[in-house]
DNA sequence: TCCAGAAATGTAAGCGCTTACATTTCACGA
DNA sequence: TCGTGAAATGTAAGCGCTTACATTTCTGGA
């Protein structure tokens, strides 16, 4: 490439490896304040300048540095979000959607990912604001306080999705994990279901889970069954977790009619310990899960979830922080339906 | 909060809401060049001053300001990737050993997806290097000419993966999407199969997707099998365009007996829609994949697919990428092995 | 006790950009 | 022709940090 050597690039001196608004300015023969304005707000500045300036933009390669922008203009046109993890597709649809609607805004997104861990998420928001992150979007409401002192603060917006926050706190877009996980309990029970298992994600740090887990016993007391009757099982979302708990369920005597699984994830693991096993789903045991991401479908026998409305969530969410990021109200937190899909895993107990 | 009130923080006056080195250095009593090297490089300061200093970073809530660090140091362990797609788990599990590496060696990774599309590619490599990547992780090697012009005027290192590069251009590390393919196909013909469709995704601006395709070809010519015989649709990944071009093919006279997909993702939706129409996989027709990413075996039947070794290529492309930030000499390119994992899918070819 | 050299700390010059303000240029009516 | 206000452009002061270099403060042996 002749633009990599010096002193070749059209009898013009080599520039740099990274030129400058300075390149650009001496190259168009203008100031450095009329290629930012050609930049930043084109219609300052006059056809004929523009178009040397750009130019000379075109032929230096030039981008602008984003550190130094950030520094001078004090923006950065930049939204954060972490989520608990990228690994699986719970988050995908609802972060794309996020993405696309800050996207029509001129916007980017930063994503970190925690792990579910509060002290790794407290480490990523301290990351995102370092990198200029005007506004955050968080996953359910557990974290240190440390996490949201440094949000407010810093007065950077924030919005919490994935979960229903009433009263104080921050702003939610989410739905009521207890109320759709007790919906969903409600349907297993009245197949006649009476011996219940839970595989549910880890409850410390995640409110999600929590309330699910709520969700089942407060459903099994409103139909007369000991919520103590419940057997639970706590593991980290994935599919080979799922098929572990599964197995162990299945070890039990008497066994589990139903097993209400935290995610679909974990429900398509057990769906694949049971074919393992020879176990009939729904024959011998029902299987539901929650979220109602593409999995759900495809697994055999397809999956009885709650279908939770991720992109809803994901574009109500840019919305709220763009309003919040330009001064502007956006009001309480907002509520959205998550529906139960009824699909094959769930059947009628087996009599006896 | 109190410290959200002027005047009221324990006598103190309000910082402002984004401390800088300079409020540090104030309330530690030292100057700023101290804070800076208590914060970069601490065993140069005396234990009693970097103590106060701390105490100081700590009562403030300072975290210093991303964009005024890489202006003056001229770095920011920031690396870039920039993926297709993050709507499904093909590249999750490869971007996340990548993460994983850097994250070892304290480096930053800034995600990007381009949907498929050079163009908007390219423009993320730009955003990616406005910020400050100092590496770039790319997957395949189609891309403008105008993205490896400007990473190598910049000298900003980059590996593409996914893939097999020989000669000339980028460093890659990956496995030869051709070979693979064309060991896949050779099974299928083995098995008896002659009318052969493969669902790819769209080979324009995909190198992956079209030496997929290329190794088909390669093994039917091997196995005396005119390749123009092969039926071949192309679709964007997804589930549901796998569901609809398989939908597509079964409505032909004769039909296939194989379907070959472009990766799992294919595959999993012409199992639904093979399972919708009632037709046997693979008694009927055999259906196979690519990637092996968890879906593959979770679909009922389990899918014959090419297994990708996703982390080796993400860890090893760190690595690469690493050494080639610190000036060292990473070697030519590295070939991993893609193999073929048998599994349910994939029969002998019905007779007649 | 004194002094050399090491260790700790301070001073100040930028890094590449935006923008308030100052200056120049232009278009047009008198 | 000139004067005027608007439009175009230039000047220069930072934004918050790092770091070369200068200065001060220790430490311990003579």
């Amino acid at each position: 490439m002749a633009e990599d050597r010096p002193g070749t690039d059209g009898g013009m001196a080599w520039e740099g490896i990274s030129p400058t608004l300075e390149d650009v300015a001496a190259r168009a023969k203008v100031s450095t304040a009329t290629v930012s304005r050609c930049l930043n707000a084109p219609q300052r500045v006059s056809e004929r300048t523009r178009e040397r300036v750009m130019e000379a933009v075109r032929a230096l390669g030039y981008a602008p540095h984003f550190g130094a922008r950030a520094l001078a203009a004090n923006r950065t046109n930049t939204f954060g979000a972490i989520i608990p993890t990228m690994e699986n597709a719970i988050f995908a649809r609802g972060l794309q959607a996020f993405q696309e609607e800050l996207g029509r805004h001129g916007i980017t997104l930063l994503v970190a990912s925690s792990s579910y861990s509060p002290e790794l998420e407290e480490e990523q928001i301290r990351t995102l604001i370092a990198r200029g992150a005007e506004a955050v979007l968080l996953i359910g409401q557990d974290r240190t306080p440390e996490s949201y002192t440094l949000l407010r603060r810093r007065r950077i917006p924030h919005v919490v999705a994935w979960t229903n926050a009433r009263g104080e706190g921050p702003v939610s877009i989410g739905f009521d994990n207890r109320k759709a996980m007790a919906a969903l309990t409600a349907r297993v029970l009245e197949q006649g279901h009476r011996r219940l298992a839970l595989v549910s994600a880890p409850r410390a740090g995640n409110d999600r889970a929590r309330e699910r887990a709520e969700g089942v016993s407060e459903a099994m007391a409103a139909h007369g069954v000991p919520p103590a009757d419940l057997v639970l099982i706590e593991t980290p979302y994935s599919i080979t977790n799922g098929a572990e708990a599964f197995a162990r369920l299945m070890a039990r005597r008497p066994r589990p009619t139903a097993v209400l699984c935290g995610n679909d994830v974990l429900a398509a693991g057990a769906l694949r310990q049971a074919r393992e096993m020879g176990i009939d789903v729904p024959g011998e045991v029902s299987v539901t899960g929650f979220d109602d991401i593409e999995l759900a479908e495809i697994v055999t026998p397809a999956l009885t979830t709650v279908h939770v409305p991720h992109r809803a969530m994901g574009a109500g969410a840019a919305r709220k922080l763009m309003a919040l990021r330009n001064g502007e109200d956006v009001g309480a937190s907002e509520e959205l339906e998550a529906t139960i899909v009824w699909r094959e895993s769930l059947g009628p107990a087996a009599v006896g």
